[in-house]
DNA sequence: CTAGGTCTCTTTATCGATTCAGAACCAGGC
DNA sequence: GCCTGGTTCTGAATCGATAAAGAGACCTAG
């Protein structure tokens, strides 16, 4: 064995320590050096005191965690997936909002995160794969490839607004009654010339133009089964159909969930003629978007525009923004409940979570003068 | 724990698959089948099919990722260190900015991120010990214990903002140059009662009361060596002796970077008489804060209160508040970099990116009845 | 004086893959 | 026929630790 070692030394010039090279410089074994380390109750103060030393001597780091994880079988991660990109997920705050809580629950237990998002088609599928973690969670808004590929590592899963997928723990909300209460509030105001922009995934943008109508023709019937995005499309739906409006005479407009790029939906908004009275944005980041674009072009809100948006994020209250509550931080600490605390439940738990609709300053009733026009 | 315990149980009931399994089943060797999976050139396109079938009729979930990293020797994920609460630090723009540009260069060459914070002292040491990572991004605004904990893995790592370590590659900015041009900023405006808040990290404060006074006592020589906080309090120092200010008579309180938290001390501020006609925040968030308690009290912005941050987060602009712009995705991006790229460079890399001072609306000259009284 | 218990430490058997040197086979060139 | 070189596949040797069972030493009580 010391001779294998000194071979090693000639080989490779700078040779690794480990708790066999404590153990031989000490004198004991390794499994003695192991427990210095993981179980000091297990030997004399005394010797641990010594090994400890020796360790120091050696600069060694401490047990490797790969094959610590490898020998226990458990990594003390969780992966958390985001179906968009990562850099994308944290200017969303609602995704921020929703790590906040996950972060919270899975800290107090002493466990990591392992964020994981989809920077290209085929890179995050190898991460996945790769990732040394005890479960996921997956954050995704919509049906998506990456699904699949976590379902495939067998660990515990939740699911996070999509899919729901039996015998896998589920978070939600209503996403469909949620958006039909937000275009409800618009309509009883009075509103009858509306605009919407839907947040549709970057992830069904990829393949070119045109494929916004596809992704908006919606069977309105299993909506839901497409995720929130479409369901709170449908829910737009239900209620401008319940307020009598005719669905094919709404402008709605896909955009992704980020302000800036919401800005050139909005624009396009505001640019028709007669222009709509009333936004109905499918989350506040879009929300924002189009007040931007309002604020820019000196259309005042509410008195000449109305703004409704989605999720009542942190900065939508000091913006005034009218919108539906959704608890975004309790999702995350829920989330990460059921994934540390697994219940033995059958079925696995579905949890759907309070929403509200929450009005402020940017809704009131349409101007007169469109109203007579 | 629990999660162990879920674990276990499919373990037990199933025995589990591995490329062992899979290569009896077939007839082939381990290594085949591993190369069927991790070098499909290797073999030939007959027989990696047929492995594959048989690998997805026995359900297996993959290479373990542990076995794979342990025998690599590379994990494909960097641990991303803060000495604050995670569900702290997703409160908090600057951080989650900082992550933005790290999850870019990141996702890109297809690393994943391991997120660690520090909920409480010992906890964060041992996942620090325990992460599955190739190397460490230490994100930490002043000296804490972890620093001490992440250097002695012996993986490469990155500093952020604190501390500089000579060999340890390094982004920040010059804290105290750009402080004192925030200060400066308001008196040229002249102002003559100013109060500072500062930011103290957390950690600084678990000790209890009193400790406040303790933290602000500085070495104003060795400013730099105690981190961005003390740094920028120093800055401030500098510009008001300049002026010809007595630092002993400006108030200076110091609080958490959170805006939540940072109004009790805003308050406080407020209540002094004679009321500053300026706050010094150290933070954006902290501004934020102040305007916040400022509102609720009616008092206007910045007719009879200026107030100037630091960091130029996302929503300083919105709020057209005044403040030192420093690049915060850019940080993210370079610490990456440093980290992806290692250069041979002897010394380490030491990047300390641009400041600008941004004026908006929360900066005025001082009302004429406070310069009379 | 001996059975049983407690402390310490050692031995042996994995955890699940990858690496690397080589064996077997086949085709082509001289 | 023999050598060269390429493609496929195999066997043995790791990667660095932990779990479980066991071996001595020493102590205690019956």
């Amino acid at each position: 064995m010391s001779l294998l070692n000194q071979f090693r030394i000639r080989v490779s010039d700078v040779e690794r320590v480990t708790l066999q090279t404590i153990a031989d410089r000490v004198g004991v074994s390794r499994t003695t050096v192991s427990n210095a380390f993981s179980r000091p109750d297990q030997l004399k103060q005394e010797l641990r005191q010594r090994i400890m030393e020796v360790a120091e001597e050696l600069d060694y780091p401490g047990p490797n965690p790969a094959a610590r994880t490898l020998r226990r079988g458990r990594a003390g991660v969780i992966g958390v997936v985001f179906t968009e990109t990562l850099s994308y997920a944290f200017a969303d705050s609602y995704a921020v909002g929703f790590l906040r809580g996950l972060a919270r629950v899975a800290e107090q237990s002493g466990t990591g995160l392992h964020l994981i998002g989809w920077p290209s088609p085929g890179v995050a599928e190898e991460v996945i794969g790769d990732a040394v973690v005890d479960g996921f969670c997956l954050f995704s808004p919509e049906a998506h490839p990456l699904v699949e590929t976590v379902l495939r590592r067998r660990l515990p899963v939740v699911t996070v607004d999509h899919p729901y997928v039996p015998g896998v723990p589920f978070v939600g909300i209503e996403d469909r009654a949620a958006a039909s209460e937000a275009a409800t509030c618009l309509l009883e105001l009075g509103h009858r010339h509306i605009a919407i922009i839907a947040a549709q995934p970057m992830a069904a943008q990829v393949p070119g133009r045109g494929h916004e109508q596809a992704w908006l023709d919606i069977d309105l019937a299993a909506a839901h089964r497409f995720g929130a995005g479409r369901a709170r499309v449908a829910g737009y739906h239900d209620a401008c159909l319940k307020a009598g409006l005719s669905w094919s005479e709404i402008p709605i407009h896909p955009t992704t969930n980020d302000r800036e790029i919401a800005r050139r939906a909005a624009a396009r908004i505001l640019d028709l003629d007669p222009r709509p009275t009333a936004v109905i944005a499918a989350t506040d980041e879009i929300a924002f978007g189009v007040m931007d674009v309002a604020a820019q072009r000196g259309i005042g809100i509410p008195d000449e525009l109305s703004v409704v948006g989605f999720d009542d994020v942190p900065a939508a209250e000091p913006a005034g923004l009218t919108t539906v509550r959704q608890p975004i931080t309790e999702k995350g600490t829920t989330a990460g409940r059921l994934l540390l605390e697994p219940s033995r439940d059958d079925p696995a738990p579905c949890v759907l979570m309070e929403h509200r609709l929450i009005v402020r300053r940017t809704t009131a009733p349409p101007p007169r003068t469109k109203r007579n026009s």
